[in-house]
RNA sequence: UGGGGUAUAGCCAAGCGGUAAGGCAACGGACUCUGACUCCGUUAUUCGAAGGUUCAAAUCCUUCUACCCUAGCCA
């Protein structure tokens, strides 16, 4: 039988990124589906007892998507709900397409996402036991060696439209059978050379169901079973043995393998297994402005249009989460789009409003100035600097204020002055008076431009009586605007994204050629003590995290995790 | 042209014969030392279409339409 290992978590796993998971331990939505549904029904049906045993069955081919993260929700979420066990198994049938790489970023991915695996398999754990279930089937009739070509089953396999055709080597004798796939299986013939197929019904107009290839021959290296086997079963055959020996009750899988279903079905019904599990499916996740196919990230990747796997604009759960997500905001998504059997594409708008909603209240903000503009207060002395006070978050009173350095020389956003006020705009320009952040009421009263007639400078005056917290309440201003003191500030490098994939004027989605927009920002002094990985809200901008490769003591990258809502429109 | 699926608002999505939940987005307004947050309000006389059954239909029946999947020795 099957050798099991490696049944828990292992620390030592790669993780690359220290896990920080803000929302806490995880939650199961109160949400139903119609999958709970039928799960319900079952164990109203004591259909498997009271049992219920989920599956995440990722091939390790590549990296997680947040299209996994569906799946991943979805299997562990409805275990815990129902108090049943999810295994995480890899199903590595197809050795030329696999690698261990694979393997440890997915196990990284889904204990970063927060989820616990009841049981770690393999597929090739099962060898040998499927080898054993496909003997048995040749025993029974059920499956014969074909020595047919690839090109020439598929000429007899016929078409949508047209039946079929039998294979010459349908009929050949039981025994016959038997000594040529052990002959298969210790490596007599060459790839391609045979195939095991199962006998079922050439006339179907089921495709899946013309005697199917359920073996194949290939001399590869294995990742897990090394050069210990040559042929290796086809997903249709192995998907329903591996279900049902780890005692699946309900295999969850995506909408293209509806049509398998009958294959599934009829695997374990000639192996006359007792309880077999049963296949559900559901619509595979699409968000807009996202591609999620796994061609295309590669391509991505290969042709250098992102810096990896991990870009900070990758649907990848590496690059999510290099970007600043969090596993609860992921997880919390999931919960929100609901599972259904149409095809569907949720709007990004979703998501985002997930990590805002996650960050909010536990992040502290900063001020940073993307676009300097400098701002002379014009009646405060040279040479003097103060500290105003700050909340650190104004959601959440218990993170305390911090000192901010101020001075006569500060800098402003670019955005935040016009030449030419347009219709409502409350920040700055010539005559009109804003908030400093904490500070003091300060009036535009001049500005300077350079040769090229671009405004350089901003000259101020400030009202000492309007201090923050000093309770003045004669006049009100409409406008608060973020700021840095000139001499502390931080020279910060700060990239903020837009979407990889936009529409086109057809329709289209098409690559991004401009989605990273770098700034040399200015930061609060504080922001000098930023560690990798550290998030903050940049006060009026958005939220932010601290690149985890390239943050260090001497230098800050920040990537932007997304803006803040406005509705400010010019 | 076979077979298998799916259609409820701009986007997701409940609903399972008793008179259209919820979220996102959008739009008003209140509040605001973040044009954020929060709060309050608005947004489907109608469920892909047309018939039928019923006192009553998004839900049942019939026909039709659109879209998705499917002819790997991939998963």
């Amino acid at each position: 039988m099957c050798e099991i290992r490696d049944t828990t978590n292992k620390k030592d796993d790669i993780i690359r990124f220290r896990i920080q998971n803000l929302k806490g331990d995880y939650k199961m939505s109160e949400s139903t589906n119609f999958i709970h549904a039928i799960i319900e029904k079952d164990l109203e049906n004591k259909t498997y007892g009271d049992q219920v045993c989920t599956r995440f069955p990722p091939e390790p081919n590549g990296y997680l998507h947040i299209g996994h993260a569906k799946s991943i929700c979805l299997n562990f979420g409805t275990a815990q709900k129902y108090h049943g066990k999810c295994n995480l198994r890899f199903d590595d049938t197809n050795p030329v397409k696999e690698d261990v790489e694979y393997v440890d970023s997915i196990k990284g991915d889904v204990e970063w996402l927060g989820f616990k695996w009841d049981n770690l398999f393999f597929a090739s754990d099962y060898f040998q036991k499927m080898y054993e279930c496909a003997t048995e089937l040749v025993k029974k009739g059920k499956a014969y060696v074909c020595d047919l070509t690839a090109d020439e089953i598929k000429a007899y396999r016929g078409s949508l439209t047209q039946p079929g055709k039998h294979s010459p080597f349908r009929d050949r004798s039981i025994a016959e059978n038997l000594e040529l796939f052990e002959k298969m299986k210790n490596g007599e013939f060459n790839d391609g050379d045979k195939v095991l197929r199962a006998k079922i019904d050439m006339g179907s107009p089921n495709i899946n169901m013309r005697d199917p290839v359920i073996y194949r021959i290939s001399n590869a290296d294995h990742h897990n079973t090394g050069d210990q086997w040559c042929i290796y079963p086809m997903y249709d055959y192995a998907h329903p043995i591996e279900d049902a020996i780890e005692g699946i009750t309900h295999s969850i899988c995506t909408l293209e393998f509806e049509d398998h279903r009958p294959l599934y079905d009829w695997v374990l019904a000639q192996l006359e297994w007792p309880q077999p599990p049963q296949q559900i499916e559901f619509a595979r996740l699409n968000i807009t402005n996202m591609l999620m196919s796994k061609r295309y990230l590669k391509a991505l990747v290969d042709n250098g249009q992102v810096s990896g796997w991990d870009d900070p604009r990758m649907p990848t759960l590496v690059g999510l989460r290099r970007r600043g997500y969090t596993p609860g905001a992921i997880r919390d998504f999931c919960d929100r789009i609901g599972v259904s059997k149409s095809n569907s594409t949720v709007d990004i708008a979703m998501l985002e409003h997930c990590i805002r909603e996650d960050l909010q209240t536990q992040v502290e903000s900063k001020m940073v100035v993307l676009n300097p503009l400098k701002v002379t207060i014009t009646n405060y002395p040279e040479g003097q600097v103060e500290e105003v006070e700050v909340e650190n978050s104004k959601e959440d009173e218990t993170k305390g204020n911090r000192m901010v350095k101020f001075s006569k020389h500060l800098f402003v956003e670019q955005e935040d002055f016009m030449l030419a006020p347009s219709k409502g705009y409350f920040r700055l320009f010539k005559g009109n008076e804003v908030r400093f952040k904490g500070a003091y009421f300060l009036t535009c009263q001049d500005f300077v431009l350079d040769d090229g007639g671009n405004v350089v400078e901003l000259l101020c005056t400030y009202d000492p009586k309007t201090k923050s917290g000093s309770g003045f309440s004669e006049r009100k201003v409409k406008g608060t605007i973020h700021w840095v003191d000139g001499s502390s500030a931080a020279k910060i490098k700060v990239r903020a994204y837009s979407y990889l994939m936009v529409e086109n004027e057809n329709g289209e989605t098409i690559f991004n050629e401009d989605s990273v927009k770098e700034y040399q920002a200015l930061g609060e002094e504080s922001i000098k003590g930023a560690s990798p990985e550290d998030r903050f809200q940049f006060f009026r901008h958005g939220y932010y995290i601290a690149d985890a490769f390239e943050t260090n003591a001497s230098e800050k990258v920040f990537n932007q995790i997304v803006d803040l809502k406005s509705s400010w429109k010019k």
